[in-house]
DNA sequence: CAAATGCTTCGTTCTGGATCGAAGTGTGAA
DNA sequence: TTCACACTTCGATCCAGAACGAAGCATTTG
């Protein structure tokens, strides 16, 4: 009851059912119409509207207008590290919503998690590459190493290029399929890029999942399983 | 309903104000008792310890038992880090509890975030290296100009040891006391040690407030101002 | 123009959960 | 042992706010 902001009312609007699950559609970043959110969300349009009302009042989705529709989204990359913070937390916790629907097999065995790999397969990849010795860590930083360097290279990653970046090369994101890190920064994002100009892997058109090829994922596993 | 991790039961639970009001508390990094809890949240004894049980059965909380005493704290720093989240976002809204304690306004001042230099002086510095030349922003990236690169060296920047690490040098950080961004990453930790180094500031041994000498404001005035 | 569609506003109902008094459990002190 | 203290559990109350039917507004289609 003293300083600060006031966590409460943006944590309680997050916190109803009927809005989790429209923030959760909305994670793949793309916009969506209210009536999409309503189903989504199973409520009525009517329902659903006080919702989006609340929820673009405090800045945390973006609205904008297009002929009758209205198209909802996440409003910035605050909003949707704080969202993908809570489903770390969530998963960790052992909370998940329980009716799954068929994609999920998809997305949980490979999906893009901002531009690098998530799901199964990234945490495969991730250990693989700590057990090999490519990646090690200082405390809380991540490094790659030599020899890890080396092998990317072979891989075909062109670090001349990553390394110009102020971001940080190698990161540890915590997500939700698994309850373990996975890949993350300049490094992550490279390497999934490589392997979907490889033709291992490709992005899903309307959703997040990443569908690796028959050949990839033979070539994936021989590379780092 | 269909796919990920149930958002909305952790996020209802830190949206409650009484247990919002505790977890404020809890930011601190240390470790208080229920009955301080209860205080905290202006709640009695019997409420705060079903909230607190809650939030410790989600893993929100840690909680450790001591003689008749029991001590709650942050259970890490993933939570932590998603509340300092909600934080950001709910001063970006403009949502901010109403009574403002005594030590406000030294927090609000200056105030170390994770390990960098936050809050009014937090932003002044963001502002002058950025108009000086010093930062420049591509996109979301952020970078260190080579006339930053060294005004710092003169500053007593050891860049040669900053530049192993791979985490990102300039970062930035969106705070909840100013509505501002401010310089995180490895330049930002630096410059909060070089400051308590040169003595211009010493680190509130029971608060995360910053507080500078007079000679050391001035200093910075002088230097950044 | 009218009709259909997409969304919002209003008014009402109803329930989940916060709250507190009272009583119970466990620990430490006298 | 008895008392005080710290906290928890139980039971009852009470209210904020989620939900939806009905009606209203705006835009596109026919």
């Amino acid at each position: 009851m003293k300083e600060g902001p006031d966590i409460a009312r943006i944590a309680a609007l997050i916190g109803d059912p009927a809005r989790a699950n429209m923030l959760t559609a909305l994670m793949s970043g793309k916009a969506l119409t209210a009536a999409e959110l309503a189903a989504e969300a199973g409520v009525t349009p009517q329902t659903a509207s006080v919702h989006l009302g609340k929820m673009t009042e405090v800045h945390i989705l973006h609205k904008r207008r297009q002929g009758r529709h209205r198209y909802y989204a996440i409003r910035d990359e605050n909003v949707a590290d704080v969202i993908a913070g809570l489903m770390g937390l969530a998963e960790k916790a052992g909370l998940t919503r329980t009716r799954t629907g068929p994609r999920d097999a998809a997305l949980r065995t490979a999906r893009s998690c901002y531009n690098h790999l998530a799901g199964d397969m990234g945490v495969r990849l991730f250990d693989a590459l700590y057990e090999r010795g490519y990646l090690s860590r200082s405390g809380e930083d991540l490094r790659l190493t030599d020899t890890g360097r080396d092998f990317f290279t072979d891989f075909g990653i062109d670090f001349s290029a990553l390394e110009q970046k102020t971001s940080p090369m190698c990161r540890e994101c915590l997500d939700w399929s698994a309850r373990r890190s996975h890949l993350s920064g300049n490094l992550g994002r490279a390497i999934l890029d490589r392997l979907i100009e490889l033709n291992w892997a490709a992005r899903d058109t309307n959703s997040r999942a990443i569908i690796f090829t028959k050949r990839g994922k033979a070539a994936f596993i021989d590379a780092f399983g």
